[in-house]
RNA sequence: GGCGCGUUGGUCAAGCGGCUAAGACACCGCCCUUUCACGGCGGUAACACGGGUUCGAUUCCCGUACGCGUCACCA
């Protein structure tokens, strides 16, 4: 059972050196939430900031978390979000494989190896768990870690069960850098003898990450802060085999509010929901990225970035140290600036299925809504009840007539709508210009301000103060035929009020 | 509880010894306008607390408080 050392020497050489080389590393265990896709998104800046290399690797060694599904899951999300990788299960690589259940094998070999160095032991004490569990047992007490090597050695292949475990120094202290927390120092006293390789020959996550990072060349290891308690493990761990310690990024969490996390079982917590929710891809990332981080100097007032611009300017000093909280608000925000800029056929065609959610009649077209919709829309989602009134005139309330600043009141709306019907009956032709026209000329006869004109006109045709574009457009788009039926019906209410 | 990390307006945040302490979201007001929206202008609102160091602290150091993380044969 002595270590292979030849075979070390090989996989040594098959390390991908050179460059920026970064990797995410999901564990497919349901949907992607948001500071999840964060972790990925600042993965893969470094490593395209860097003209780098970025890698996907699945990491499924638990099999009692998996969720069927979630692989794909996690390819789809990455694809939708251009975070496009280099390396990984499905295309392959120099140092595949990309999926931690078929590396199976090299972890135990990389622990003997440990063992050999002196930085890891075999552990056999069955009681050392319950134990230490109830605080009887010290783990500096542990007999096994004083064991004689050639013994342990002749245990293990007896048979006998045994996990290994990583040998921490008693004395002295670890110091490690994070870029962007910067030193920090612990007592080694503090770190525990950490199981590296369990009962059953499957490695913990902490060794296997160790050992991947460092056999895919990984140069700038970036996670989430919860792992920066385990980072002076991971440094120890380094030293022990003698490689060279790559860059730690830790990214503070994303709160859902102060007290909680972001999580899976929160409603709006997952790239997913918030697609189904009507948020566009590219204001999630956007919004993401500036949540923990911000560019600096002259770009500090700067909140739009497009992913390529983020690459550009994207700097390990700007991740924050201190957790934020994601506001739903200002993720609409970003939502509505990128739907603004958005080409007008672009928008129509994201905003199609929710209009003919509302707005089933043929002879509208989706696409005479979407213009009117796409300066004021936060979210795809809130479209169907913005537009109702397409559908079916809404039995409205003829105080809706009323409105202070038009200066319009009960009677002049209805002498309004009795003067503008035959004015548009007349019309020859049905575009903005003729409809507006006959309104603004009405206005100039009755030596009115068009306000009061075009109030009543929308009330009349939308049955609603609030609508997409104005009584212009939506009589354009209703048709004349519906909209003058929708004025007779107006003139009617009035009448009866 | 031990250890580690953090703390600028309600939220995201710039700041990195000397500033009237940026900007954005939200909120309020005004203007524009064919309502709402958009846009323009303006406003309310912050350095957790206490000690130092310094001519001078939001910035550096030490405490306190609060928050987060971690102390698994889970990742």
């Amino acid at each position: 059972m002595a270590t292979d050392i030849k075979w070390i020497e090989e996989q040594e050489q098959r390390i991908p050196r050179g460059g920026v080389r970064t990797r995410f590393a999901p564990s497919p265990t349901g949907f992607m939430h948001v500071g999840n896709l964060r972790t990925a998104l600042y993965t893969w800046l470094i490593a395209r900031h860097g003209k780098g290399t970025f890698i996907l690797r699945i990491e499924d060694t638990d099999q009692g978390r998996l969720v069927e599904g979630a692989v794909d899951v996690i390819y789809k999300t990455m694809a939708e979000c251009g975070l496009d990788h280099d390396e990984g299960p499905d295309v392959g690589g120099p140092a595949a494989p990309y999926v931690q259940s078929e590396r199976r094998g090299f972890y135990g070999k990389y622990a003997g190896w440990l063992v050999e160095r002196g930085s890891a032991y075999y552990c056999f004490c069955e009681k050392c768990e319950s134990e230490a569990d109830s605080g009887e047992f010290d783990r500096a007490d542990d007999p096994c870690r004083g064991l004689d090597p050639a013994e342990a050695l002749r245990r293990v292949e007896t048979g006998a069960p045994y996990v290994v475990r990583q040998r921490i120094p008693h004395e002295g202290t670890t110091t490690f850098h994070d870029e962007s927390f910067g030193d920090i120092t612990v007592e080694n006293k503090t770190l525990d003898d950490q199981v590296l390789l369990k009962r059953d020959g499957l490695p913990t996550y902490n060794f296997a990450n160790v050992v991947d990072d460092h056999m895919m060349g990984i140069t700038h290891v970036v996670r989430g802060s919860e792992y920066l308690s385990s980072a002076p493990k991971y440094n120890l761990l380094y030293e022990g085999f003698g490689w060279e310690v790559p860059k730690y990024v830790h990214c503070a969490p994303v709160m859902r509010d102060a007290q909680h996390k972001l999580s899976k079982r929160d409603g709006d917590g997952t790239y997913e929901d918030l697609r189904a929710a009507g948020f566009l891809t590219e204001a999630i990332l956007n919004y993401v990225a500036l949540l923990g981080w911000s560019p600096r100097g002259e770009l500090a007032e700067r909140e739009i970035f497009s992913l390529g611009e983020l690459a550009e300017v994207f700097d390990l000093g700007g991740i924050s140290k201190s957790p934020a909280i994601f506001d739903i608000e200002k993720l609409k925000h970003f939502n509505s600036e990128y739907i603004r800029a958005m080409a007008p056929e672009a928008f129509a065609a994201a905003a199609e299925p929710y209009i003919r959610q509302a707005v089933k009649n043929p002879a509208i077209a989706p696409a005479a809504i979407a213009a009117l919709l796409q300066q004021r829309t936060e979210v795809l989602t809130e479209i169907p009840e913005k537009i109702g009134f397409f559908e079916a005139l809404p039995d409205y309330d003829p105080a809706l007539y009323v409105h202070k600043k038009s200066k319009t009141d009960l009677p002049g709306s209805l002498d309004t709508l009795k003067k503008l019907l035959p004015e548009l009956e007349a019309l020859t032709s049905w575009d903005d210009a003729a409809i507006l026209g006959a309104m603004t000329a009405l206005a100039e006869r009755e030596g009115v301000k068009n306000a009061k004109i075009m109030w009543p006109a929308r009330i009349a045709v939308a049955g609603q103060a609030v609508t997409p574009g104005g009584a212009v457009e939506i009589a354009r788009i209703l048709g004349k035929d519906e909209a003058l039926r929708r004025m007779r019906i107006g003139i009617e209410k009035l009448e009866r009020a």
